[in-house]
DNA sequence: GTCTATATGTAGATAGAC
DNA sequence: GTCTATCTACATATAGAC
């Protein structure tokens, strides 16, 4: 399984125009150390530029977290967008959901969710900062309301919130006890479940 | 129910030795603000201490933490021993235990589980901090190992872990949409799911 | 125990030279 | 576009007066 599938690790960060290393870099680095523990300074030390260059591209912090999610977006879209054509199945789509635990599981189990982390941070004090970041997960949930409906359930509003919690869940247990066998339980239970929706 | 089942809300902040004043105090802030995002200028600022008063009581951050994870830690201890003597069979335990979601569903949909989301913020890029932190997860962990076995199941170690990750995944999911119906239809799901146990 | 003052580092952000 | 220099604010932490 390819990299892109996380919507974190999105493109190399080589070879291309800085103002797109630096969301790359950003976009890395808000995920593994998290949003409010990362300067300006940490990404610019990375990428061997000067903060000046970065507050040359992004005004703000701020606008720096809107270009992460946009590329992560951009990056969902895609990999749903795939998804769409290589399952056409309603139930083959939500097992392919509950898969995505796997793909990054050394990250997942060292990281967390990269959506669901970076929200739950930002949900503390700064809900004006989350209104953007949730727009991920809603990509997400109104791509699996759609596959429940297509099997038929009428409840696919709940439905799609309740398997995004249970893999909310999943990856936030495997990370706290940086387990990767926790998360392959926790999948093998979900799929289980979808099994006999 | 009392505010006692949070394990956040545990003590009233008044007359009381300003260093318990203090621990009370910085539980809520890293709850409602977050760790990193809690300085003790706000801590001192609350209470109408200065700063220089909570270094005396607490060398550096770090040693204030440990003192709120062990408050955290007392109260949750004396939760789950009352919880024992309310509760003798050991499907009521687990019920007992899906049900605190909704103890502080007002605290939860705004920031999350106090442990959970502590211990996601530590996780990233402080795990030395989270050491501690999770043993408040154990303390339930082992309570709920404790009860599954009474119910006779061989997986009681897997079945502890399942349920915490599904009341994690509700409450971070409903902070997370800020929806209280959300904790509240995955609280129905849980104990039903617990009943067929 | 509590305060003020201070040291030292870092964060976010701006100005201006190149 | 990119750099250096700088501003201002705030963070953690210490020293010493009361």
């Amino acid at each position: 399984m390819s990299r892109q599938d996380s919507g974190v690790a999105v493109m190399a960060e080589q070879k291309q125009p800085n103002r797109e290393r630096i969301v790359a870099t950003a976009n890395r680095l808000f995920y593994t150390k998290g949003y409010n523990q990362t300067s300006f300074a940490h990404v610019a030390d990375e990428l061997g530029l000067s903060k000046g260059n970065l507050h040359y591209h992004f005004r703000s912090k701020n606008e720096l977290l809107d270009a992460v999610i946009d590329l992560r977006m951009e990056s969902i879209k895609q990999m749903l967008a795939r998804w769409e054509k290589q399952y056409p199945d309603g139930k083959a789509r939500l097992k392919r959901y509950a898969r995505i635990l796997l793909n990054e599981e050394a990250d997942v189990v060292r990281y967390g969710c990269p959506m669901g982390s970076l929200n739950m941070e930002l949900a503390k004090d700064q809900r004006d900062l989350q209104q953007h970041s949730r727009d991920m997960l809603e990509l997400f949930r109104r791509w699996l309301e759609k596959a429940c409906k297509q099997i038929g359930r009428r409840d696919y509003r709940a439905l799609s919130l309740h398997i995004m919690a249970r893999s909310q869940g999943a990856a936030m247990m495997a990370a706290l006890y940086a387990d990767v066998g926790l998360l392959k339980a926790e999948y093998k239970r979900l799929v289980d479940w979808i099994e006999m929706l």
